[in-house]
Order: C-alpha cells, then sequence, then structure tokens
DNA sequence: TACAACAATGCAACTTTGTTGCAAAATATT
DNA sequence: AATATTTTGCAACAAAGTTGCATTGTTGTA
C-alpha cells in the first residue's frame, strides 16, 4: 500500500511527504471520489487548509486525479486512470452523483458517448454527470 | 419584453418585483448562461448580493432557470425551457462553456444520449458538460 | 383607492471557502 | 553531511454564501 503510494508519487516526479501520501491514500481507500470537504474532514488534525488546496491543484496537473463537475458549487476529485499524464487525461467515463448518500462515483465501464456539435464549436474535454439513487441506497 | 417578463413571472406565481425583472430580463438579453458573478457585477448597483441569491435560489425551484455544473466551483444558470415547471425540469440539452471567453452556452439542437447505467443505479437527472472553444474564439 | 395580509428586500453580522506571501521545515541532490 | 530545492504552516486577507429580522413593496379584497 504504502509502495504503491509512494511508485504513484515518484512517477509524476513529485518529492514524497506526509500530506500528499495521506491524500492519496484516502482516495485509494475510499475508492469513490473525494471534495475539498472531505479530504479536510478526515486529515485536519494532520494538515492545514491550504496543503490540501495545492496538493490537489498538483495532483490535477499531474494526472493522478481529476475532477468531477457538480451543481452545488463543490467540484469532486477522483483518482484517475493509468495513463492519464501531465497536461493529458483520458477519464472519458460517466460519473455519478447519489442524491441520498451524497457519494460521487466513477463508472468506468460507462465511456462517455461523442456528440456533434454545431459547426465553430470544437470539443476539448466532455463530461457525462449523472445524478440520482445509487445502488447501495436502492432498496 | 417588458411584457414577456412579467407574464413568465406570473405563469410561475411570483409576484413582480424590480429585482425579478431585472434579473430575468439579463438573461433574456444575453442568451446565454449567467454565473451568480455575472449578475452581481451587472446589478449591483441595483439590488444587494443577497436578494440575487434567492431570486436565483426561486427561479430554479420555479422551473424558470436551470443550473449547468462546472469543474470550477461556480455554478452557471440558463433559462429553461417552456415545459419546464417547479420540480420538473426538462433541460436534456448539451452545454458548452468556452475555455477561452468563458461563455456557457445551451446548445439546444444537441440533446443529452440516454446511457445504460450499472445495475442498481437510477438516473433522475444527466448533465453533459462539454469545454472546448466556441464558435466565436475559434478564427 | 385604501387597507390588511403577505412576500420580498436590504442590512448587518456571520460562516465558509479559497488565495497569497513568506519564513520554517522537510525533502532531494551533490 | 552539506547544500539546493521544494513543500508546508501560519497569518492575513479576499471572496462567496448564509441567516435573522426590521423595513419596504406587492397583491388581493373591501
Ligand atoms: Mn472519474
Ligand atoms: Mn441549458
Ligand atoms: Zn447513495
Ligand atoms: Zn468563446
Amino acid at each position: 500500500m504504502e509502495a504503491k503510494i509512494t511508485a504513484i508519487l515518484r512517477k509524476h516526479q513529485l518529492s514524497i511527504t506526509e500530506a500528499r501520501k495521506k491524500i492519496l491514500s484516502l482516495f485509494w481507500e475510499t475508492g469513490n471520489a473525494l471534495a475539498h470537504g472531505d479530504i479536510e474532514q478526515k486529515s485536519s488534525e494532520d494538515f492545514d487548509r491550504v496543503t490540501i488546496y495545492r496538493t490537489l491543484q498538483t495532483f490535477v496537473e499531474k494526472g493522478i486525479i481529476h475532477t468531477i463537475p457538480t451543481s452545488d458549487n463543490s467540484v469532486r476529485y477522483a483518482l484517475c486512470k493509468d495513463e492519464c499524464a501531465a497536461g493529458h487525461h483520458h477519464d472519458d467515463h460517466v460519473h455519478f452523483i447519489c442524491d441520498d448518500c451524497g457519494t460521487t462515483y466513477c463508472i468506468d465501464e460507462v465511456s462517455v458517448p461523442k456528440v456533434k456539435l454545431p459547426k465553430g464549436f470544437r470539443a476539448v474535454q466532455t463530461d457525462l454527470v449523472i445524478s440520482g439513487t445509487c445502488n447501495k441506497c436502492e432498496q
């Protein structure tokens, strides 16, 4: 586990620090996406708020995590696939946000469909975000 | 114009006030989506910030405007189609955010494709947000 | 039109969220 | 181990969002 974490950091040419290891391991443990606030709750005793902001920003830039847009002013972050690198993300999967429990899932098995845009519009990134009830909250 | 605005408010059983008329007309004039900040800039001399927050919230609840998720912690709002009502939105079109000029478009002519989710996941709302270069910024 | 009932607004005070500069500490490099 | 580089914490700040309440504006009715 620890080895895996440090390997990822090293691969992206980041120095290995306590904050980065802890935040990265949080993503591995939960499996799902995390908002800044989630991370702050789970590590506020260990790190300053500012460090979390900077770490998330660094991880996004390096292609370790990707962002998930939301309609409630709280961007979520989730681990990228191996192929992602600095400046080149390849996370073309659907995201699901549960209205009940708030959990945000990367639905890796469903990829975002290509859509044809009107003349003159050039797409760089496409996000498909679905909200509703997740498989745990559906009884 | 003024007549159209008041008609919309009346239709949704909202009392007709200066703030609501002004904010609603801003959406009609620009045609594109607006963030809270945009509205504040264009009307801060007329209204208090709090009024803008409350007005946008009311408009969303009544089905006059809909939200557009973003990855930069600034939700955008745009006019709904006529069929939208309180609690029931029918805005199944694609949204486009220009990385150059920041303009957010409702691409009405392109509708969001249906996607099949894993067992147990029930979709209530689907948002397809594309970012890139818009037809005005593409030279 | 005038009045009463109701709803919306402004203001103040506050909380939460995000940003920046800089010195201290940690990490990497030699 | 010594030095160079990077990261972190802290403080101070700015921006964004929330809440309660008195005042003002709107609506329906007499
Ligand atoms: Mn994802
Ligand atoms: Mn729209
Ligand atoms: Zn759930
Ligand atoms: Zn543009």
